[in-house]
DNA sequence: TATATTTGTTAGACATGCCTAACTAAATTA
DNA sequence: TAATTTAGTTAGGCATGTCTAACAAATATA
């Protein structure tokens, strides 16, 4: 049995240790961050993961998922990101008002429910954020994207994901014209702040680094 | 907030107290039953409910819900009826293995989400049970049935609701090659056990009067 | 009506998951 | 390397929701 705050830590440290191929392992702070909890609850809660076998660490040391546990977070994220694209594709939800809710309907255990709802949608490979969905197997068809402050002036750029799922942020995405797939041309760059000139659709903005790092392209 | 345990203490008491017309009120044991919890437990849920303006009742005394009380609780047996319609609709799920998921699916919290998923299902009227699904105001469609067990000698009726969700007892009922609308023949009945004589399709059946007054007819 | 049975309540305990405050170890900086 | 800062841990507490055991009230039965 996994409870759902399992769940949610699970699902924290596979995002903490396998979303960025360089960073393997994460600590405390960063995973009690992520879950707006305190470091003593996240210390608390890892001992507890890895009495289960979900969780290799050892005290002041480096925290990382086990294979059991990386199984589970990936089935987790599975449908959360299934379920974002139900409420997408046939529920009539934005793509800001998606994760608030598949935040919860991730937690739903039935084998069955996953593989029917799948099927419905008819094997999706990425969900509303341009994110990978893992199939049955728990594989995930790994896309190799930079992000658009990576992009040197004067280059184009397809937008295909979104690093940030929250709906201030969604909401201002669109703002920009921007929407998944997306032709996005840089223009310039201030050094001092990492700010960017862009354009997208003849339009052009102006997006600090911390936007333009949260914008995944090819 | 209404937590998932509080929920599902006001679904029960709805049932307990509105599914018969002529019982309007429950007792601890009874809804302990209903929760598989021990009186205990029920207990002191209650004084929480009774706390927070949902239940009215004093020590001793009889349980019903408040107005309020009840609006949350239809809300809920709303939501459970409109995913066991989409389960069983959109993604294959026969009608025994409906229930036990809507339980988990009707805590998800979200207004827009059972607003479109009404519309999704286009705005189904009944759920795989042959139960009524209330509408957005809290509305229910109230039908008015009979058990099996009351139906006279050599009248034929239909199946137009089964009272047990469980599992068992609907594939049972599947194998007596029973399903919503099917027409239903008394044949006979034992008086000193209650067991009756039925045909379906041709073929009979002699089924206890327990099966009898879980089987609902017009 | 006295007794037995059923129904309901209270007290005390426990697991889960969270907190704050105090502390310790590790890493950084002077 | 010593001092400071950052990261991580421990102790103790609390809310929720559950339990068992003991008890009290209400109801049914003799
Ligand atoms: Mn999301
Ligand atoms: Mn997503
Ligand atoms: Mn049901
Ligand atoms: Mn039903």
């Amino acid at each position: 049995m996994v409870s759902q705050a399992e769940e949610n830590y699970l699902k924290a440290l596979f995002h903490l240790t396998s979303d960025i191929p360089e960073k393997t392992e994460a600590g405390t702070n960063e995973l009690a961050d992520m879950l707006d909890v305190t470091p003593a609850t996240a210390n608390n809660m890892l001992k507890k993961l890895k009495e289960k076998g979900w969780v290799s660490y050892e005290k002041y040391g480096k925290i990382s998922l086990t294979d059991k546990g990386r199984v589970l977070a990936v089935e987790i994220i599975r449908k959360h990101r299934l379920w974002e694209t139900f409420l997408y594709e046939k529920l009539n939800f934005t793509w800001d008002e998606v994760h608030e809710v598949a935040e919860q309907l991730e937690h739903i255990q039935s084998v069955k429910l996953v593989q029917q709802l799948e099927k419905f949608l008819d094997f999706p490979e990425i969900d509303p954020h341009g994110d990978p969905i893992p199939n049955e197997k728990g594989e995930i068809r790994f896309i190799k994207r930079k992000t658009l402050a990576e992009i040197e002036e004067s280059k184009t750029c397809k937008l295909v994901a979104v690093k940030d799922n929250s709906s201030s942020f969604l909401q201002y995405v669109v703002k920009l014209g921007l929407g998944l797939s997306s032709k996005i041309k840089v223009l310039g760059r201030r050094e001092f702040d990492g700010s960017m000139e862009i354009e997208v659709n003849k339009v052009r903005s102006s997006i600090s680094k911390k936007v333009a790092q949260n914008l995944l392209v090819v």
